[in-house]
DNA sequence: TTGCAAGACGAACACCATTCGCGTCGCGAA
DNA sequence: TTCGCGACGCGAATGGTGTTCGTCTTGCAA
């Protein structure tokens, strides 16, 4: 090859050093997000990290997002991207959403971080979301829940699962977590010989009882929805 | 008062520009932290800041706390502190169990960012926390709740709370967050004029009653750990 | 061919938590 | 009373963070 190649332009021109790449578009700095976030955590997607990434410097990805927290809510929709909302059926509308809740909460803990995104926004409001929230809308609608009632529960529902997912991706976090858990929960043993032993005696009785059944994290989530939606029903047919 | 206080020691000597302010402790740091809390949110606490609380530089810190987590968690703690457990009545445990919640909540909201704190510790062990802890237990095995089960209750409920408080912070924020809401509020109309007629239905309909009642944010949160309980009860009785 | 808007981006700003290592002080031992 | 030592105090530096400013460059429209 070496011969036929032109021979590289002047050393003394500005364009030889910096080759002008002109290959940055939001959707390349999204890849390069999502590339850092699959290979790590939210926290290790930072301005500097993608532009790295990319081979540039931070500023240049502010041409295509106005700031970090853009760029969160992006990934964020992206971590909802794969969940699909069922077509509501009367007969199974309970199940659909709880079904629903725990798909949701899974896309987001498998991207980690995310969870959090929508823990800090006010009101999170990416097109997948809104889609999402519409889907549940829909379901508890075909439940015959009246839409004011149905609008407070879809916001708690939304909360509930947004904490669980999140719960998930602490306690799923590959390796600092789990030991720092344990960790933990020798602390708390550790305190508890402490203090008096006629204090705390419920959380003494039941404290082996914590953590049984983290086989499955997604199995307490499903419980707390289960509970949600019971008790919005209880709510309905009793009277309020 | 000018008269009788002692002269000024001589100004050569190097203790009379520094003058030795050896009054650092563990509480002067937690109080000035406080101090900052108070005044802002959890964002405005940095070591820096609470180092220049105390005429003194970051690193002067660390002798009293191991890490900026741990002042975290001590101003957690603190913000947990004045709520009290009630004396378990199986009579009205179920009120007891919800006005106890919705006091940690607003404790919690009354020092921005602390529930925050909540979230991002794997298992929060303070012992305020375990105190708490125990007293929900408490209020469960009054009305007969397996302990089994309660433990799983407990953590949800904790969970629930804690999100609720964190929500309660986010919307509580003095003025800052209040026209965020409405920036995004404004904002979804726009988009769902964006989207075609057909998609959202749900959302488009019931979204005018999003956001009312807001006049008390802990009313949201007490119907969601209503729900909570009474799908807990409603699971004892039902079966399974 | 020329002019210009828009993209690219190096450098700098103002923060952050944390660590190193040195100076200084108070206190107990000699 | 004097000395020495250990613990505290803390200035400075390290390596991060998001964001902005001003400049350079380049492709395209006129």
């Amino acid at each position: 090859m070496t011969g036929v190649e032109p021979l590289p332009p002047p050393v003394w021109l500005r364009s030889a050093n910096k080759p002008v790449k002109r290959q940055l578009s939001l959707d390349a700095v999204l890849e390069a997000a999502l590339r850092l976030l699959d290979s790590g955590d939210l926290e290790s997607v930072s301005m500097r990290r993608v532009a790295q990434e990319l081979g540039t410097g931070p500023a240049s990805l502010y041409a295509y997002i106005g700031s970090k927290a853009e760029l969160d809510e992006l990934l964020y929709d992206a971590a909802l991207a794969p969940v699909v909302v069922p077509e509501p059926d009367p007969e199974r509308w309970r199940s659909q959403l709880l079904d629903l809740g725990v798909d949701v909460a899974k896309a987001l803990a498998a991207r980690p971080g995310t969870a959090r995104v929508a823990l800090e926004t006010v009101v999170p409001s990416t097109p997948k979301a809104l889609e999402l929230m519409d889907g549940v809308l829909g379901l508890l609608k075909a439940g015959g829940i009246p839409a004011r009632e149905a609008v407070v529960f879809a916001d708690l529902f939304a909360l509930h699962l947004t904490a669980g997912a999140w719960e998930m991706t602490l306690r799923s976090a590959p390796k600092q977590a789990a030991e720092e858990t344990e960790v933990r929960a020798a602390q708390i043993v550790q305190y508890l010989d402490l203090v008096p032993a006629d204090r705390l005696p419920h959380l003494r009785e039941a404290f082996p009882l914590f953590g049984v059944e983290d086989d499955d994290p997604a199995a307490g989530l499903r419980t707390g929805l289960e509970m949600l939606v019971e008790g919005l029903v209880a709510r309905q047919t009793g009277g309020g």
